[in-house]
RNA sequence: CGGGAUGUAGCGCAGCUUGGUAGCGCAUCUGCUUUGGGAGCAGAGGGCCGCAGGUUCGAAUCCUGUCAUCCCGACCA
């Protein structure tokens, strides 16, 4: 490819609209130009390297066994009626009507389709395990799209799609995902990490992210990870040891009290005027479940609560903290003062923990936290402003036990979970992909059912596994760049070279260029020559904004036949004669390996 | 959706406070000179000042509305 023919226009200056570095990168190097918000044109360089990061994946999931397909974008709403999502999925569905007034949705993803066609072509456990994907754009009407290609309303997914009769079978083909993917993301040159997620909104039980980790504050989520061991969680949804409340070995309240604190509606406060630690501190926090209904969470004073583990804890669409207008309906005091002080606990069928007062007929549902099962003489909200209970033990830690539940944010320096040694660290990452346990909840949804060997029918066990394919190439390029512009590794690099004449007028750089420039093309090595009547400084400012893994230079010393050869992640050239370059090129495409952009870059 | 900001030439910006008919740098085009890290000189083209109302003799500038974009939060590949 001739630079003077190729639409790359690259700017001088970072667009005024882009705040992070693979977005301005990308945009100033001319990769890629916003059609409106969160939708984007990808230039011929970008095409190319999405078809690469694609060819990948491609390649990876069909050597698992995968086969790929194509679904519709365009979708009908019945499927999405019947599975529930037209309800749940909200407004980041893009809903549309057709001529016929029929109500349509843009795909963000294809559970519903897929489990059509399961259910209309699959009926026999004969024909399990599948596992099906295809790669194409997908439609989110995100609330906030953001950070260029990082969180489009307009993407590229691989998507794929198992069936299996055992859930056995659903972890094999997860873990044989998983392996997929680590071979697929270390194939682009890109260093993961498999965390553990909350599943969200496409729902399941288990679910893995595969993590890009950034360090800087680009990434789109923290991520908690052992120092120690291969822990790794979103913090969502990460699980740590918090250190055990101490008292310093001093004693507090051994005897139950009331005591008046005025003006200690926050833990801070109150810990100043009863001069004690937060740890010695439950707190009780009123929560609102899918706009209706109220209930409490108990946690220890020193703790935040994570809000997306609360809302699986408790199975909510949506939850909110209370007003203060509500936390005086439910509760008859004001925020600060809720507690359990003068509550008692009961338990519902169903198994639901309650706390209120003895003759209240609204007790409120509560999730308790694991921090505070250990709490002894511990400061209490009594339900009434201006006061608290100390010396507070639980009543009856019978009925609690098993109905503790994980909801705190984990911190740094927490103990890890998984090897009980190491302490956690937190870095930022960007999700590039993920594989979900699906279960039985679209097939059931849907009445998608197979013939089992007994010939009974039964719903499929479904997972799914998701490649943002354009995230990913976004995300390399957050992971790897220098002060100039990108720097492609070279799996998903554009073109792996590219050749730089220094002057065009003069006429024996210009022949040495293009001589070398035809020799690489017909050996089939990806290269652009850069036939720009500009001068060289412009020329290599581009080619370093453009991210080539390599650059050959035709200039002082092409009449001696010799040529510069130099790598994007190295400052030095070395000169090698126009016979050899070929050899060299090929040489260093061969010996790539991950670790020459990780250090570098 | 809540909070904050911005819309002026392809890109980056000034002008707005105090209204008088639009400017700078880069890019583009022409010519000459130059040619190893974003060249110099000379010249040229390019703007419904986001859009719609209003105030005024007169609006990029003041007022109202509206649309768009970006940042922070809740959502996600």
């Amino acid at each position: 490819m001739r630079m003077s023919k190729l639409l790359a226009p690259t700017l001088r200056e970072n667009p005024a609209e882009a705040e992070v570095v693979s977005h301005q990168l990308l945009v100033r190097a001319g990769y890629i130009r916003r059609l409106a918000s969160g939708i984007y044109n990808y230039l011929p360089l970008m095409w190319r390297v999405m078809k690469k990061v694609e060819q990948i994946v491609r390649e990876e999931m069909d050597k698992a066994g995968a086969q790929e397909l194509l679904m519709p974008i365009l979708q009908p709403a019945d499927i999405w009626q019947e599975s529930g999502r037209w309800e749940v999925y909200g407004k980041e569905l893009i809903r549309l009507k057709d001529r016929h007034d029929r109500d349509c949705v843009l795909g963000p993803t294809h559970e519903e389709v897929i489990t059509t066609i399961a259910k209309h072509e699959i009926h026999s456990y004969r024909h399990l395990p599948v596992n099906l994907y295809q790669i194409q754009n997908k439609y989110r009407d995100e609330i906030r799209p953001r950070f260029g290609l990082l969180r489009g309303r307009e993407f590229i997914m691989k998507d794929a799609y198992s069936f299996h009769t055992t859930e056995d079978d659903l972890d094999r083909e997860y873990y044989v995902m998983a392996d997929t993917y680590k071979s697929i993301f270390k194939r682009c040159g890109l260093e993961t990490r498999m965390v553990r997620s909350d599943s969200g909104a496409i729902g399941g039980d288990v679910s893995h992210e595969f993590m890009v980790l950034t360090h800087t504050h680009s990434g789109e989520c923290d991520v908690f990870y052992c120092n120690q061991c291969e822990y790794a969680a979103n913090s969502n949804r990460a699980e740590s040891i918090t250190p055990a409340a101490t008292t310093d070995g001093k004693e507090y309240f051994s005897q139950e009290a009331i005591v008046e604190t005025p003006d200690c509606s926050s833990i801070e406060a109150l810990t100043k005027f009863l001069k004690i630690p937060p740890t010695l501190i439950c707190k009780a926090l009123l929560y609102i479940k899918d706009e209706k209904e109220p209930f409490l969470v108990l946690i220890r004073g020193d703790l935040e609560v994570e809000e997306v583990k609360l809302l699986n804890a408790v199975q909510a669409y949506e939850i909110r903290m209370a007003n203060e207008e509500e936390v005086y309906k439910y509760t008859g005091t004001k925020k600060g003062y809720v507690g359990i002080g003068n509550w008692v606990i009961s338990l519902k069928e169903g198994g639901v923990l309650l706390f209120g007062k003895e003759q209240s007929s609204m007790p409120l549902p509560t999730v308790v936290d694991f921090s505070v099962k250990e709490l002894k003489n511990f400061v209490v909200g009594h339900n009434q402003a201006g006061y608290h209970k100390v010396g507070y033990n639980w009543h009856a830690p019978d009925l609690m036990e098993g109905h503790y539940k994980d909801v705190k944010l984990a911190r740094l320096g927490d103990t890890c979970p998984e090897c009980q040694k190491g302490t956690l660290e937190m870095t930022r990452g960007i999700e590039v992909g993920n594989i979900f346990k699906l279960g039985k909840k679209y097939s059931r949804a849907m009445n998608a059912t197979y013939s089992t060997e007994d010939g009974k029918e039964d719903f499929f066990i479904m997972g799914c596994y998701g490649i943002g394919i354009s995230r990913t190439a976004a995300a390399s390029v957050e992971r790897y760049h220098d002060e100039n512009g990108i720097i492609w590794p070279i799996p998903i690099a554009p073109y792996h070279v590219v050749v730089v004449p220094v002057n065009t007028s003069d006429e024996t750089q210009l022949a040495l260029a293009e001589r070398v420039y035809n020799e690489l093309k017909i050996a089939g090595i990806e290269v652009v020559i850069d036939d720009r009547d500009e001068r060289a400084g412009v020329k290599f400012k581009d080619a370093d904004l453009l991210g080539f893994p390599l650059r050959i230079t035709a200039g002082k010393k092409a009449g001696e036949g010799l040529l510069e050869v130099k790598l994007r992640t190295e400052k030095a050239a070395q000169d090698i004669p126009a016979a050899e370059v070929l050899a060299y090129v090929q040489q260093q495409l061969q010996s790539w390996n991950a670790e020459a952009v990780l250090t570098h870059a």
